[in-house]
Order: structure tokens, then sequence, then C-alpha cells
DNA sequence: AACAACTTCCACCACGTGGTGGAAATCCGG
DNA sequence: CCGGATTTCCACCACGTGGTGGAAGTTGTT
């Protein structure tokens, strides 16, 4: 598989999981290297060694965090219900992951600044999320014949992200007092005409 | 007025305008006493004899952010549509300022995490937020005798909050893309059955 | 078993960190 | 214009920072 040995890949696995805790809780630029290092029962020079350096750290961390929820197949027919449901489901998984959430909430914040190093990477993931949710407003919109909404798809998909990003920071700083899943859930189905 | 000599009045708001850019753009951690004394023109110990520590000057920042759109006068009587358009208004005043909005955002991912400075500063920000919307949305329903939104008045205030942050970070990640004054101010009226 | 590729740690570097103590300069009410 | 309160800076401290170089140990292939 991989480039390296078995061994190294290990490790390299159990310093990105660290690595995800420590930004999540710190961010970026309060993160670092020797604690995450630490963390990961591992010298720091080990960690430079498998990165190179902070910023090649970071980005691994997001690309193995959007790896997880990937769907393994796809149906033969993209539905609105079968990407609502997939976002949904999205929704309800990183609520088990509380880490995971509050390190793309404080990363996504951070790199509103510019020249934040994952400042693109988190342009383009926001990007893909929502041309995808534009793209299916639009279906359904031409084929329920909606017209009610005074939001164009992409502004209407934007909103929808800015919600679901901002429902998940209001539930870390307010623990269990919102039902997020089910918030984010109903928001993608209205916006999807469904039900 | 308040305690000390105009001159030190003086350097204490130039420390606070400086600090608040800076901890917009690398967070409360990734910011320095020293960056921030430097961009004020003082020496960082002079810093540190007006507030004591990082901590206090983090909260001194906030205290002063929130108290730049405070309303002067209050009127008569407290309308909903006076709520909506104070909010809004505040929403567009953010626009003017988004190293400031920049500082919010990041401050209150950051303070997901327990153990963050200005956590307990922040959960009641938003819950005073919270409390005003959530009080007009009831006294609405009830006036206009609504009863189409499932959600109650808190969830539907909290949602709303979250939206309006998650907008504000949306708009930091992909400037100009949106009109955020108008889809807070469009939010707003929504749930408070306005027009 | 041989040997290169890879992994890991230790020692080190220059510099930045938040914070302290004290001494000089400045302010302002009496 | 005096004198105590306040402000400011300089020097310093112990420690943490990201990053480098090299030497010893481990892994997997031939």
């Amino acid at each position: 598989m991989p480039d390296g040995y078995t061994t190294g890949r290990a490790t390299k696995q159990s310093i990105v999981a660290s690595a995800a805790t420590a930004f999540g809780e710190k961010g970026f630029y309060g993160t670092s290297l020797r604690s995450i290092a630490r963390e990961a029962g591992v010298d720091h020079s080990t960690l430079l060694h498998h990165f190179g350096n902070k910023t090649a750290l970071l980005l691994a961390v997001i690309e193995w965090h959007d790896a997880q929820g990937m769907p393994t197949d796809l149906p033969a027919e993209i539905t609105a219900d079968y990407v609502a449901e997939g976002f949904a489901g999205q929704a309800a998984r990183n609520a088990e992951t509380p880490g995971l959430v509050q390190l793309l909430s404080v990363l996504t914040a951070e790199a509103g600044a510019e020249g934040h190093p994952a400042r693109e990477t988190l342009q383009k993931r926001h990007d893909l999320v929502a041309s995808v949710m534009a793209w299916v407003i639009r279906v359904q919109r031409e084929k329920l014949g909606l017209d009610d909404d005074p939001l164009s798809p992409e502004d209407r998909a934007a909103v929808i992200i800015a919600t679901w990003d901002g429902l998940q920071m209001y539930d870390a700083l307010h623990p269990g007092r919102l039902d997020v899943p089910a918030l984010v859930r109903r928001a993608l189905r209205d916006a999807f005409g469904l039900e």
C-alpha cells in the first residue's frame, strides 16, 4: 500500500490522531509539536521526520478527517434523499467525535484570516460541499416546481453550511442544549423540499 | 472618569485595539503579548502593567468590543421591529469591521474547548442574545398566532445565532460572496413573523 | 546473512514566550 | 512647584518554540 514500513505508518497514524485532538483544543497556532508528540508517545523530532513541518501535519490531519466519513460505494442513482441522509449521517457521526468537530471549527475560524496555512484547503472543502448542495437544490426546485425561496440555490447552500458550522460551535459552547444532527437534517430536508 | 491618568487611558485603549486585531488573526493562544505591544508602539511590560496578564487583556478586548454597538437610548416601547433592526444593524456594522468579527469567530470556536479563559464570558454573551431573541419570538408567536414552526422559541433563537456566527465565518473564508447583513436580517424577520 | 531503506531518539540551536523587579520619566492635584 | 501616584522602559528569568544533524536501532528485501 502506501510508502514506508508498517511501523512507520502506525506511528504516523497515532501522531495524526493526537494532532487532531490538540489542534481542536488549542488551535493550530496554540498547539506545539512537542505536546502532540508527547501525547503520541514519540519524540518530537520523530514527528518532524514523518511530516516535515507543522503545516504539513495540519493538512494531513484535515485530509484524514475528511476521509473518515467518505461513502464507500455510491448508489446507481443519486437522489436528493440520498444526499440529504448522507449529510445528516455525517452530522450524526460528528456528534460522536466532538474533538474533530472542535478541530474544524477552530481551523475554519482561524482560516478566515489571510495567510493561514489551511485557508485554501478549507475554502475548497466548503466549495465542494456547497456545490453538491446547490446542485441538489436546483434539481429539486425544477422537479417539484418550488419557487417560494427568495435565495438562489448557491446562497441557500451557503446558508445551510453556515448554519451547520454555527450549530456545531454553539453546541461546543453549550453542550447538550441542542440536537444538532436533527436540526441539520431538518434544514437540509427543508431546502431540498423533502417531506 | 475612570482610573488613571489620561496618558495611561489612551495607551490602554491603543493596546486593546491592537490586541483585538491580533487575537482575530492568530487566536488567543497564537498571539504573543510582545507582538501586541509592538503594534501599539509600547513595551510589552507596559502592557502587563496595565492588564496584569494575558487573560485579563482578552476579557478587556471582548468587553470593549461589546460596548461598541450598544444602543445609547432605548425607545419607550420595545417592539419586535426595534429588536430585529437592532440586531440587523449590528450585523451591518460588523461588516465594516472584519477584524473584530474575525476575533469573535476565532474566540467562540476556541472557547468550545473546556478551560478556555473566555469560555464563560462567551457563553453568557450567547445566553443574553439568545434570551432576548427567544422572548421576542415567543411574544410574536402569541400576538400573531403563529404555530407553524416546529422549533421552540429557544431552539429557534439558538439556530439564528448559530447561522449568524456561521455566516460570518463563511464570509471571512469566502470574502464578498454573500450579503451577510441581508441574510441575517431576513432570518430575524422571518423568525419574528415580520413582513 | 547482508545491506540499504527506513525509523527513532538524543543533543543542540536561535529565538520567542509570559511574567517579574526596579529605576527613571511623567502626570496632576495640592 | 512640590511630591506622591502613575506610567514607561530596560534587563532579566526560566522555559517552550519549530527546526536541524547525526548516530543507533529496526525493517524488509534479496
